[in-house]
DNA sequence: TTGTGTTTTACGACCTCC
DNA sequence: GGAGGTCGTAAAACACAA
C-alpha cells in the first residue's frame, strides 16, 4: 500500500467513524463520480501533494457535512467575528482545518451582508411603492376638490344671473351685469399658491383679490 | 443526459488595526 | 509586520428544466 492509498484507507475509516463530520473526497464503494480537474489546487491538497506539515491527506474534503454547518451556523449567531481561541476550538470540535472554519466564516458574512442589502432594497422599494400610491390618492383628491370648486362656481354664476334678472329694471342693473361678466373666474382660472401662512392653497389668479371683492358683492 | 444557473468552498489581492 | 477583515472570482457541487 503506498502512502496515497494509506491516506484514502485512513479517510474512509474516519469517514466511517464519524459519518456526519468527515466527507472525503475519496469515492465510496459504488460512487462513480470521478472528482474533476481543478484548474486552481486548494492549499490542503497542494500541501497533501508535498507531503508537508498537516498534508497526510486527512482535511482532504470539499463540502461541509450538514452537522458541521448547524454548528458553525450557531456559532455565527453568536458571534459574526471570529476570534483565534474560537476558531481553533471549533475547528478541532468539528475535525476542520482552522483555515477552513476562516473562510467559512468569510463566507458566511459575505451571504450575511448580501442578505441584509437585499433586505435593505425590499423595504426602500415598498416604502416607494407606498409613496406613489399616496400620491396617486392626494392627486385625485386635487381633481375632485377641484371639480367642487368648478360647480360651486356654476352656482353662483346661476345666482348673479337671477340677481340680475331681479334687479333688471333697477336704476344700478347695468354696472352689476358689466362688473360680474369681467370679473367672474372660471374653473380653470385657479392654480395652486400659498396663502399668508405658506401652506399651499387653491388660488385664483392672476388676481385674487379682485376675486374676492367681485364675491364681496353677493354677500 | 445535458446544458445552465445557483450555491458552496477556497483562494489571492488588498486593506485596516494593533 | 502579522492577523484577520472585505472583495472578487475560480472551481466543484448541486438543482433542475428540456
Amino acid at each position: 500500500m503506498n502512502n496515497q492509498n494509506v491516506d484514502d484507507h485512513n479517510l474512509l475509516l474516519i469517514s466511517q467513524l464519524y459519518p456526519n463530520v468527515y466527507t472525503p473526497l475519496v469515492p465510496q464503494q459504488g460512487e462513480a463520480k470521478p472528482a474533476r480537474r481543478r484548474k486552481r489546487k486548494s492549499k490542503s491538497v497542494a500541501v497533501a501533494e508535498e507531503g508537508g506539515a498537516g498534508g497526510n491527506g486527512w482535511f482532504r474534503k470539499r463540502k461541509l457535512s450538514d452537522e458541521q454547518v448547524r454548528m458553525l451556523e450557531l456559532s455565527f449567531e453568536d458571534d459574526h467575528k471570529l476570534e483565534s481561541e474560537r476558531k481553533d476550538r471549533l475547528a478541532s470540535e468539528l475535525g476542520l482545518d482552522p483555515r477552513q472554519v476562516a473562510v467559512w466564516f468569510q463566507n458566511r458574512r459575505a451571504r450575511w451582508k448580501n442578505k441584509r442589502v437585499e433586505d435593505e432594497y425590499t423595504k426602500l422599494k415598498n416604502a416607494y411603492e407606498t409613496t406613489v400610491v399616496e400620491k396617486c390618492r392626494l392627486d385625485s383628491e386635487v381633481l375632485h376638490l377641484k371639480e367642487q370648486l368648478y360647480e360651486a362656481e356654476r352656482e353662483i354664476q346661476r345666482l348673479a344671473q337671477r340677481v340680475e334678472g331681479t334687479l333688471s329694471n333697477s336704476p344700478i342693473s347695468s354696472s352689476v351685469t358689466i362688473e360680474a361678466n369681467h370679473a367672474t373666474p372660471f374653473f380653470g382660472d385657479y392654480d395652486i399658491g400659498f396663502d399668508a401662512e405658506g401652506d399651499e392653497n387653491l388660488l385664483y389668479s392672476p388676481d385674487y383679490i379682485d376675486g374676492l371683492e367681485w364675491m364681496s358683492q353677493f354677500m
